[in-house]
DNA sequence: AAGATTGCCAACCGCATATTA
DNA sequence: GTAATATGCGGTTGGCAATCT
């Protein structure tokens, strides 16, 4: 519908923000919450339309953002994503604690996309451009985008449910009146078993707080009902490591149809302990534990027919052949993802992963 | 030293969607 | 059901700093 004049009124003040501003916008929120953006300028005494007030207080002044260089933990974190969601940069940040959209985006757009890009990946598709990396578009390649935008498209309903159960816990839970940020039961945004928040923790193999800081997403503590019906996401690997969940019947069955789709695509589900040995693998550190994840997708991108060789990790030597691995077809299929993963690896320096 | 170019990122713009009257 | 309003999202831009010539 139609467009919020408030950015069109005159006399609204634009550009870089002052220090005072800055101080202003910040008290305000802590005494009395934002509220209404619309209203807040007035209130708080800043000559500035709420849209202004909301990008600065998402993007720089919220307590809860994480400044600086991104780790090489989250420099692939992005990559997967964005291979999996696109340009969704929202999304894509709620799997990144404590970083925001716009700071992701930049981030994309500045460094990453440009290595992809000088590795011949097409940094929109992922894909090999001119078969530089991959070799030339096959039956498998095919498959694999299938699957990736199967895969996205599981995705953004995940996404959709999301947003709709904390649209539902926010009615339950009366919040009619803005409170202050200080006094919330949580300056951090919740991680209440969020199930699009599960995929990170699969990629990384334990739970980790997820705060973004650009999440739409308000959990209210015990009186939530995501708190009080936690969904019981099971991840589960495939055959080819690929990631499975378990959704809560009553409220995804239509996805977990998607689901079946995908298992019945990538193979056999592994249960119990074998799924657990499948997410161990990587001797780097920061891998430890995601290999259900890279590999996952891998697999998914190789048509869950070529098992993930974890001595080819992030951080190991991308350019050591598996001599295990003598079969000419996997060669050819040297998997998308090493490509992405020595990206990174040949150009930040091994420093960067333990920054911040 | 100075001008040109490039890189970076905070902030803006406009559209889409959700909410409200 | 419709229109107005509020909010969120992603693309783009402007300006500053660093680097290059």
């Amino acid at each position: 519908m139609g467009r919020s004049p408030c950015c069109e009124k005159i006399g609204l003040k634009k550009g870089p923000w002052t220090p005072e501003e800055d101080q202003k916008l910040l008290a305000y929120i802590e005494e009395h919450g934002h509220g209404s953006w619309r209203a807040l300028p007035a209130k708080a005494g800043l000559q500035r339309c709420g849209k202004s007030c909301r990008l600065r207080w998402t993007n720089y002044l919220r307590p809860d953002i994480k400044r600086g260089k991104f780790s090489l933990q989250e420099e692939q974190t992005i990559i997967q994503l964005h291979a999996l969601l696109g340009n969704r940069w929202s999304a894509i940040a709620t799997h990144l604690p404590k970083r925001t959209d716009n700071e992701i985006k930049n981030y994309w757009n500045t460094h990453l996309k440009k290595r992809l890009a000088k590795m011949g990946i097409d940094p929109v598709t992922h894909k090999a451009i001119n078969g530089a990396l991959t070799g030339t578009a096959d039956d498998k390649s095919a498959k694999a985008a299938a699957s990736l935008s199967h895969m996205a498209q599981w995705e953004s309903a995940r996404l959709e449910a999301e947003a709709r159960l904390a649209r539902e816990s926010k009615m339950q839970t009366s919040v009619s009146s803005p409170t202050p940020f200080h006094s919330q039961p949580n300056n951090i945004p919740v991680s209440a078993s969020s199930p699009c928040l599960d995929v990170l923790h699969a990629l990384q193999g334990q739970r980790v707080d997820i705060e973004s800081p650009t999440s739409t997403l308000t959990f209210t503590g015990s009186k939530s009902g995501m708190m009080a019906t936690p969904r019981t996401n099971i991840p589960e690997i495939s055959e080819s490591n690929s990631v499975m969940w378990h959704q809560r019947s009553d409220e995804l069955d239509v996805e977990e149809s998607n689901w079946q789709f995908l298992r019945k695509q990538q193979g056999m589900v592994l249960e119990g302990k074998e799924r657990e040995e499948n997410l161990i693998g990587c001797e780097e550190p920061w891998f430890t534990g995601m290999a259900g994840v890279g590999a996952g997708f891998t697999g998914m991108l190789l048509d869950g027919s070529t098992v993930y060789d974890t001595s080819e990790c992030w951080g190991e030597s991308n350019n050591v052949q598996n001599e295990h691995n003598s079969q000419a077809s996997d060669e050819e299929d040297k998997n998308y993802w090493n490509g992405i993963l020595g990206i990174v690896n040949s150009e930040v320096p091994l420093q960067s992963s333990s920054l911040l």
